[in-house]
RNA sequence: GUGGGCGUAGCUCAGCUAGGUAGAGCAUCGGACUGUGGCUCCGAUGGUCGGGGGUUCAAAUCCCCUCGUCCACCCCA
């Protein structure tokens, strides 16, 4: 038998109905404030990806999709969204046009990473990146857009934690920073951290080994070093939220695994979920595009998992998707069945949701089936009721029926909704 | 990349310790009830015991390899 590869998955149906409507909620809500769809490449020259996330993240250094076409180029599947859009906007000369532009992305993410709950190596993102506004308000959109789908969605229990990187300037004094302060706790810190105290000192701030924490707790927050800019500017964001009263919780050892972040970064998490619990991630990017070989454009977005999304799903939400009130129609002999699909067609043009019995299944057998399969409705249509120019329609929850002619039945069908 | 758990019917699992004819519940389909669901009873369908190799008269069971999956680490969505 033939698997599908480690790490991806088939959605099915019914499951499959809780991702659309989730896309099509964030597409409402992203479209309500402006934004449109930018549909980029899955692969990308692998130089892309390297550039812009950066060498030393993990993302490029280990989990990246690459291999060679026919003519040798080196391509790799998109790790993440940004970048691709980053390149779009330079090879289209967005630039020229009035900007802002508010940029949404869903589509397929991919990361040759092992296995875990609520991790894959094909994964959903949707992305929103906000371009050519450096304002704090352009990242108080983002987070109140971000609210604004997540309380239509149901969810109640997310955390929105924000901090302040600093300007790219700040960061080498803030890494000897780091550096000098735990130099003397350097044999306290896990393996791992003392590895990251040479390579990405900032990596350090998030370690979760409960030893580290309370060395690290020393370690004094991005702002003291930040410049009196991103100070201001983050400030301004955070100032903004309160108006909204979007809540959000300062987290000064919040750190970002894409090397372009800075000034605003934020992730939302859930509590439900122990280790994989980031639901959403983003931040400023205003030399990405530059850095490119672009114009000097400031950048704003962020990235939702789909997965671990539609995984946390509320339960009003589900149900509000998966409740979708059905009618079965189900013919009984020959003449019956030849006229079901002509039915289906007057019913379902006006407005009724149906599924036709196709297999010729007993009454008892196809009612069996209907209460099983959660139908609000059965449709009879048999020899006295085709006799008679009519159908009789019973409802399962109540078991109550009766006889009507099948013009009457989107009526019916509309006053029971 | 590192460390651990688990692979037997569509699903949840028993059987493995002491090798000897592959099982249960649920689900599916049908019947009892020949055009009226949920409960009950009866029956049917369904398995290369993840795959390969080895030991043995004989392997789901013991040994080796491999693949898959889950959990944790790393890191991230």
């Amino acid at each position: 038998m033939i698997q599908r590869p480690r790490g991806t998955r088939d959605l099915l149906p019914p499951e499959s109905r809780l991702w659309q409507a989730v896309e099509q909620t964030a597409r409402a809500v992203f479209g309500a404030f402006g934004a449109d769809e930018v549909r980029t490449p899955a692969f990308e020259p692998t130089e892309l990806f390297v550039r812009s996330v950066g060498e030393t993240t993990d993302i490029v250094h280990k989990e990246m999709y690459t291999f060679e076409d026919r003519k040798g180029r080196s391509l790799t599947l998109r790790p993440e969204g940004t970048a691709g859009v980053a390149r779009a906007w330079i090879e289209n000369r967005l630039h020229d046009r009035s900007h802002p532009l508010r940029l949404y992305y869903i589509g397929p993410m991919f990361r040759y990473e092992r296995m875990q709950a609520g991790r894959y190596r094909q994964f959903s993102q949707i992305g929103l990146e906000l371009l050519g506004a450096d304002s704090p308000l352009a990242d108080a959109e983002l987070l109140l857009v971000l609210h604004e789908l997540f309380t239509r969605l149901g969810f109640d229990d997310l955390q929105v934690h924000l901090n302040n990187l600093g300007d790219p300037e700040d960061r080498p004094r803030y890494q000897q920073l780091v550096r000098e302060t735990l130099a003397a706790s350097r044999e306290a810190l896990c393996s791992d951290c003392q590895r990251r105290l040479d390579e990405n000192p900032l990596r350090v701030l998030d370690c979760k080994v409960p030893s580290c924490q309370v060395i690290v707790a020393d370690v004094p927050p991005v702002s003291t070093v930040a410049s009196e800019a991103s100070r201001a500017h983050v400030v301004a964001v955070e100032d903004q939220l309160d108006r909204l009263g979007v809540p959000f919780v300062r987290n000064p050892r919040l750190v970002r695994g894409l090397d372009y972040y800075l000034r605003t970064v934020f992730e939302v998490v859930s509590p439900k979920l122990g280790t994989n619990a980031v639901l959403c991630g983003g931040g400023r990017y205003d030399r990405l595009i530059s850095d490119l070989g672009g114009p000097a454009v400031p950048g704003s977005g962020f990235a939702i998992g789909e997965d671990r999304l539609v995984d946390l799903l509320p339960d009003g939400f589900k149900v509000r998707v998966l409740g979708l009130r059905r009618l079965y129609l189900v013919p009984l002999g020959g003449a019956a069945r030849a006229e079901a699909l002509r039915l289906a067609r007057d019913w379902t043009r006006a407005g009724v949701v149906l599924e036709v019995e196709l297999t010729g299944r007993s009454l008892k057998a196809a009612l069996k089936r209907a209460d099983k399969e959660g139908f609000a409705a059965v449709a009879i249509l048999g020899d006295d009721e085709l006799a008679a120019g009519t159908v009789a329609i019973r409802e399962l929850a109540t078991s109550s029926q009766e006889v009507m002619s099948p013009a009457e039945v989107p009526a019916w069908w509309a006053g029971r909704s």
